[in-house]
RNA sequence: GUAGGUAUAGCUCAGUUGGUUAGAGCAUCGGUUUGUGGUACCGAGGGUCGUGGGUUCGAGCCCCAUUACUUACCCCA
């Protein structure tokens, strides 16, 4: 059989790995400096737990997973029934699919803070690195399988989550070098203007063709607008938003106009006012994207998303906001929340487009020393060498088979980047001095055990 | 779902208007070198050319279908 594994999903070797744990161990490092503390969740979720969560296109690209032992069922009628009904809608049977693959990490910590909110202390700070999967089409940057590091503060209404979080990000791009744009807005903002243009019931569909007008332009919106229904009076209105280009403290001047009289639109205008004044970027590049959007359904106010600057590949890499109701849902109200996700796939793919992985990284080796032999009985000595030097702390391995040539085993050093060779035969154990040669320098001297790890411990 | 591209050795790819036994580099193994790697030289193994059909005296190459991968749109990290 031809060995291949399902599409948009990657096998990583030691390489990619070396690099990989390098981002995640920043980002990991970052989130324990700014106080927040591991969990982790099942890959597999309830359904019922995820639905109805990311909007309607992000619901078709949760993967469902079959029930199990579906043949053994008792009632096929009603499960031939459910099928036939399944394939002429997207709804969920849980006759046939109980179960799914999460889509992100922010709808089953909600899910986790209801559970466990007993053992927690409120603000709960947490974070949580681990896989999530999208029934996508792959292309460029995106994958059906990636990680998600999320930073969340849930139990405070206050900002200073926020601007901490804009630390955290501007702190964390910054050490990676990665150059980027900060943009955020405010989902209040969104919701004024859909009732300013009287067209509430209209707002996700607004805050979607908002979204694109980098990408499609001020008439493509206009357009998608006028096919979702908006009246021409309300997109009349809108116009300012999409004409609309300046500083970030001109843009609050054409919210103000817009929203300013709007109780909601106030609230949000005032949150974003705020973290202008407040928020102190070092690195990332701070912007107030009035057209940002963001699709999840269960954002309410600030709202985060991270562009990296690499020439013509700009993806997002980053994405979060603030969620004032979402464990409501689960059964606990008035729980708001804040939270932010490294895209940590996109990141590197930013990172190996411009370069900027240390050079360091490609040189790492699996261990320091390698030792070689010649037969059983020098082998078999070599346990106990490299016993001692693991018990000092130095990182050690032996050529496993038995072979007479030397040649084989100073190419596997070589190629393993392994820094020093330690040659063991009869000479060898009979004195009790070793041939160490250091691989780099090519410089070979004879030391006894004691002179191996005073030199590796320097 | 829509539209393009690709598929030849383990990997990356050549392969002329259709012509005899399908090539290269890397990788693997062996040798030059039976106690010393990187460099060099010599040699070996490894392919039903994605799959199925068609055109032709003759198909890796042309035509049709199909599958997989990939890129863009939609949406998103």
């Amino acid at each position: 059989m031809k060995p291949s594994i399902p599409r948009g999903t990657r096998d990583f070797g030691p390489a990619e790995m070396q690099k990989r744990l390098y981002i995640l161990n920043l980002v990991r490092k970052n989130f324990e400096l700014f106080g927040y503390q591991a969990i982790e969740t099942p890959a597999m979720e309830n359904i019922g737990t995820l639905t109805g969560k990311y909007g309607d296109e992000g619901d078709q690209l949760i993967f469902k997973i079959l029930n199990s032992r579906i043949h053994e069922s008792k009632n096929k009628d009603l499960l031939h029934k459910e099928f036939e009904l399944s394939l002429e809608s997207s709804r969920n049977s849980e006759e046939l699919t109980e179960k799914a693959l999460r889509y992100d990490l922010t709808v089953p910590f909600a899910r986790f803070v209801v559970m466990n909110q007993h053992l927690l202390t409120f603000p709960f700070k947490r974070y949580q690195i681990q896989p999530v999967w999208r029934a996508d089409r792959p292309q460029k940057g995106r994958y059906r399988e990636f990680y998600q590091c999320d930073a969340d503060v849930i139990g405070s209404d206050s900002l200073l989550n926020e601007l901490d979080l804009i630390a955290l990000m501007d702190a964390s791009f910054s050490e990676l070098k990665v150059p980027v744009v900060l943009k955020f807005n405010n989902r209040k903002i969104l919701t004024a203007l859909s009732e300013v243009i009287d067209e509430p019931a209209k707002i996700i569909d607004i805050t979607v063709a908002i979204d694109k007008l980098d990408k499609i332009g001020k008439e493509g919106v206009n357009n998608e607008l006028n096919e979702k229904g908006i009246s021409t009076a309300a997109i009349a209105k809108l116009q300012p938003l999409l004409d609309f280009k300046g500083s970030n403290l001109e843009k609050v001047e054409v919210l103000r106009n817009l929203v300013g009289s709007n109780a909601t639109g106030a609230k949000g205008l005032e949150e974003i006012e705020f973290l202008l004044n407040n928020s102190v970027c070092k690195h990332a590049a701070l912007e107030l994207d009035i057209t940002l959007a963001r699709g999840l359904n269960y954002y309410t106010g600030t709202i985060f998303e991270v562009k990296a600057n690499a020439g013509t590949f700009t993806p997002s890499i980053l994405g979060g906001g603030r969620y004032d109701d979402l464990t409501g849902i689960f059964g606990l109200p008035n729980m708001s929340g804040v939270g932010i996700s490294f895209g940590i796939d996109r990141i590197y793919d930013v990172m190996e487009e411009l370069n900027l992985f240390p050079e360091s990284i490609a040189k790492t080796a699996s261990c320091k020393v390698l030792f070689t032999h010649f037969d059983a009985a020098s082998q078999y000595f070599c346990l106990k060498l490299a016993a001692s030097l693991r018990a000092n702390n130095i990182s050690c391995e032996i050529y496993p088979d038995l072979t007479k040539k030397l040649g084989k085993q100073f190419d596997y050093a070589n190629k393993k980047n392994i820094p020093f060779v330690c040659t063991v035969g009869s000479n060898e154990m009979g004195s009790g001095q070793f041939a160490f040669k250091n691989m780099g320098s090519g410089e070979q001297q004879s030391l006894n055990l004691e002179q191996i790890i005073d030199l590796l411990n320097k």
